[in-house]
DNA sequence: CGAGTGGTTGAAATCCGTCAAGAATAGTGG
DNA sequence: CCACTATTCTTGACGGATTTCAACCACTCG
């Protein structure tokens, strides 16, 4: 809706290829005022976007596609963190013990990029941006908030049940009941914590018991929100206070 | 260290007993130059501190107990989501979806309450509170990354064996081997999303293979790290990237 | 003393991870 | 466009780990 920002920096493409600036400016969001400083950057699947030496360089605003922040564990597991997608904004955190790298997970995931040490300096001036990165910090809380909820649950079908509502939420503020899943088998089993195989029988189980319906493999439809909140066993109280 | 403030507000006894305010200046923390605003409360063990309904009318920083800060499931399972420590500070996030409380997990947990609206009007002009602000949601989010990643990992021995070396990050600065549990097997439980026996077993293997030391139930003492990093298994790659 | 809480341990059923094989899909090069 | 290959996805079988149900012990508090 707003015009395209005249820039005064031009695009890089240190990983990717550059891409105009209008990309950036079609939808609003917490840093549109600094769009000016911004390189509009694509990546391909499975390319890295940052890893643990360049964590403080950066803040990414994720355009089109997807990215997944991922841990590698002393046993070689790889653990996915935390998934971002279109509007979310994203960086490594300072202190970041478990090498984590972010990559793209699909072909021609576009981010813009924004320089950190010039974001924080604006900061100290501005109230307003101080507020709006303060916001984007606690935006991600509250993703990682839903995510610990949803790994805290028991059942492998629960888990999953779960994560189709969270992208359902997520994908589309609209609430549509279609949604395309972003990422692959293997990579919702690194999300949750549990075997590829383990996520394909849930997402079976979960078809026969008619609370979705697949169409192709990447594509969920949700029948009955309910039976994806509760998973199969009947509620009854057992947690103590 | 620092000389006891003069106070320009009472101190309130809201929830629990009202405490002297040098209580709160012994130890440097971010929001120190608006100790002046805050009220220093004692709660009871598993008294609430704060729920849902006044989501945003508090900051509060842990000085001495421990708290907790849960969500109840639609099946009536408790989790807990946080684990505030001294030092630590904490509030309730605005969009908190699932009846989320924050208590007290310890008797005479003492906690420093800050007005939330008032801060948020002083970080509009003062850009140092403003990035003190952001220092707290950047620890929180650190915090709950760490959680993440115990919670991804596979066998309940790990997890424990984890959640034991945090704990000893957290409640000594100075590397000690020796820590006090601040909370019940119950709440390691629902912690980690593990039920409360296999906690128990947990430890127990753990202390059978030398990895710990337990003196009384509470008190436990690290004897190798490395078998709390690791569990019991081989380590061999198997994610696939 | 008895009740209640917190902790430990045992036995059975269940769920999940692993190994294995096959089916479907996408990607590549001719 | 088709064949070929690699990847992704699904399903089966088995063994191990965890949940559940149960009993028991230690401790505290009235």
């Amino acid at each position: 809706m707003r015009p395209a920002v005249k820039s005064g920096v031009r695009p890089s493409d240190i990983n990717g290829i550059a891409y105009n600036r209008h990309l950036l400016s079609n939808r609003p969001h917490p840093l549109e005022n600094l769009d000016a400083l911004a390189a509009i950057v694509s990546f391909h699947r499975g390319q890295e976007i940052c890893s643990e030496g360049q964590s403080l360089e950066h803040w990414y605003f994720l355009i089109s596609g997807a990215a997944r922040r991922c841990a590698i564990r002393s046993d070689g597991r790889r653990q996915i963190v935390d998934l971002m997608l279109p509007g979310d904004f994203f960086g490594l955190l300072f202190g970041d013990q478990s090498g984590a790298t972010i990559e793209a997970v699909q072909e021609n995931t576009v981010v813009a990029s924004y320089p950190r040490p010039r974001i924080e300096i604006l900061a100290e001036s501005d109230p307003k941006i101080a507020r709006e990165l303060r916001q984007i910090a606690f935006t991600a809380l509250s993703r990682m908030q839903t995510q610990l909820l949803i790994l805290g649950r028991i059942t492998a079908s629960e888990k999953v049940g779960s994560f189709i509502l969270e992208m359902a939420a997520r994908l589309s503020e609209g609430e549509s009941d279609q949604i395309a899943l972003p990422v692959s088998r293997y990579d919702i089993a690194d999300y949750l914590g549990i075997s590829v195989e383990t996520v394909s029988r849930a997402l079976s189980d979960l078809k026969q018991r008619g609370a979705i319906r697949l169409s192709g493999t990447r594509t969920v439809s949700i029948i009955h929100r309910d039976l994806l909140e509760e998973g199969e066993r009947d509620g009854r109280a057992s947690g103590r206070c």
